[in-house]
This record gives C-alpha cells, sequence and structure tokens, in this order.
DNA sequence: TCCTAACTTGGACTTTGTCTAAGTCAACAC
DNA sequence: GTGTTGACTTAGACAAAGTCCAAGTTAGGA
C-alpha cells in the first residue's frame, strides 16, 4: 500500500490527498469495484472528491499497470487492484460476483499457429461462467 | 437464413418486417457488429425501423441463443451471428478488429477443482489479444 | 374480413464515461 | 517559511450506449 504510493511518487506522480484516497479504496476492498463504486467509497473520506478525477485517476493507474480494467459484462468496467499475479476471472451468472482464480498451463499455448492469422500475440484473458453456491441454491 | 426465421417462428415469433431485415443483417455479414452498426444497415433496408426495435430483437436473439453478445472493451457490445459453433475471440489492440477462433482442448478443463469455490461452471470465454499484421507493420 | 395481443415507434430518460475552463495546491527553489 | 508554477482537481456540460413507456400499428388466427 505505502508501496503503491511510493511508487506512485517515484514515477513522478504529484501524491494529492485524492489519489491517496482513490489507491486506498482500491487496495482496502479486495472485491472488484466499479468506478462509481470507487467514487462512492472515496467520498466517505473526502467528500469533495469529484467523478471527474476518480476516473482519471483510475485511468493512470491503469495505465501504469498498477490496477486492470475488466469488462465481463458490457456494463460498467470494474477496477482490479491485484494486477502484479496473473490471474483469470470467474463469475457468476447469477448475482455477478467476480472471483480472481489461476488456471493450470498458459492459455496461448491452446490456440495452434493455424489460428493465429499472423497476429502477434501479447495475452489472454479468461472468463470462466457459473453460477456460485448461494445462487445454486436459491433459483 | 431461412432456416434460422423458421426456426423462430417455431418459437411462437411473429415474423415481422424489422425483425427479417434485423435477422438478414446479421447473417448477411460475417463480423462482429455493434447495435448501432446493425441499425444503420437495417436503416438502409427499411428506413423507418427504430433503434428501439433493433436492440429489443438483438435482445430476444440473444436469449434465444441464436446470437451471442460479446463484449470486448468494455465500449459498446458486439453481436456474433456464429452461435451454433463454439468459439473463442481474437481481437487486435491496434484496430480492435475481431477474428473466431478454435483453441484446442476443453478451456474449463485447466481450472482444478480447488479453484471452482463451489461454482456450477456452465463455460468459458476466452479473448486472445495481440497486433493484427496490418497493426504491427504501421505502428 | 375482423380482432386482438404482440410488436413497433419516437422520444424521454438513465447510466457510464469524457471533456473543458477556471480554480487550487504539492513540491521544488530560495 | 515564502513564493512560484505547472500539474491536478472541480463542477458541470456533453456524448455514447442502452432502457423504458404510452400510443399507434399489424401479423396471423378465428
Amino acid at each position: 500500500m505505502t508501496d503503491l504510493l511510493e511508487r506512485l511518487r517515484g514515477r513522478g506522480w504529484r501524491l494529492t490527498s485524492q489519489r491517496r484516497v482513490v489507491a486506498e479504496v482500491l487496495n482496502g476492498e479486495h472485491v472488484h469495484l466499479t468506478a462509481d463504486e470507487v467514487h462512492a467509497r472515496a467520498v466517505e473520506r473526502l467528500p469533495e472528491i469529484s467523478r471527474a478525477t476518480v476516473y482519471n485517476t483510475l485511468g493512470e493507474l491503469v495505465c501504469l499497470g498498477e490496477v486492470l480494467e475488466v469488462a465481463t459484462d458490457g456494463r460498467a468496467k470494474r477496477y482490479d487492484p491485484n494486477a502484479h499475479h496473473a490471474h483469470q476471472h470467474l463469475v457468476c451468472s447469477g448475482c455477478g460476483a467476480i472471483r480472481d482464480v489461476h488456471p493450470q498451463g498458459d492459455p496461448l499455448a491452446a490456440l495452434p499457429d493455424s489460428e493465429r492469422f499472423g497476429f502477434a500475440l501479447s495475452g489472454a484473458e479468461i472468463t470462466y461462467r457459473g453460477l456460485c453456491p448461494d445462487c445454486t441454491n436459491r433459483p
């Protein structure tokens, strides 16, 4: 956490109270918040923080590779503070809950050359879908 | 194509000119159009068709499993008429082009029980990312 | 041919996100 | 400590994507 703020300062960031609060909110909860949820939580600590600043700061954190953007549903993007450990996502089709998961092997290996169409591959995102235990028992 | 319309009629659909046009647009181009692009093409054939109807029809086609919704970028959803053949997507990070691809093996197999958290898995979506040949040569 | 529930329409509205001009302030130099 | 300055923040207007609704239209069965 402090490391995060230190890393950011090391990259020339001005360490404003707004940026501190956004970074704290993301690190504080290991769930995947939308920008609006981040803003709501940030407002609790710093009532005058604006939506634009939250969007700006999230965008900067994504550019710096400190946070991942996750789009699982075509609605609001979600922000994943766990950017330093490769992982994929498991999403409940019932309630939308997201969990980080770690599949075995390299997902790129499953794509044969004949299916790469000359692309220079950089990675793969996998979204596993299913019903969480709660939703399975409550149909 | 005619089969699609027949299948839909078999499920109790009223076969209106609007629905016919939307189905034709989707089947006519094997690319992944956004709802607005579908609307634009539909208007060429049926000038008075409304955006609401296009959204309604696309939503119904998705519910019936005739068309897949693809959200690769957190912007507009895209619609994939190729719903009857399992496939994944390869997206160019440069220009956003999408290709259907067919990886080997079952993606679910890579997720061990210990990483399933009691979920009843129903499937997995994989988005491969990379630069297409055009974008590789034009930095 | 008539009837009616299903469908379509246009426009208002919501959600999510971006942009801008004007004001504020963190960090550096002194 | 004080001053300076460019980076940062703000409020609000704007835009894109999608939803909702009341009123009008129509496909398809009787």
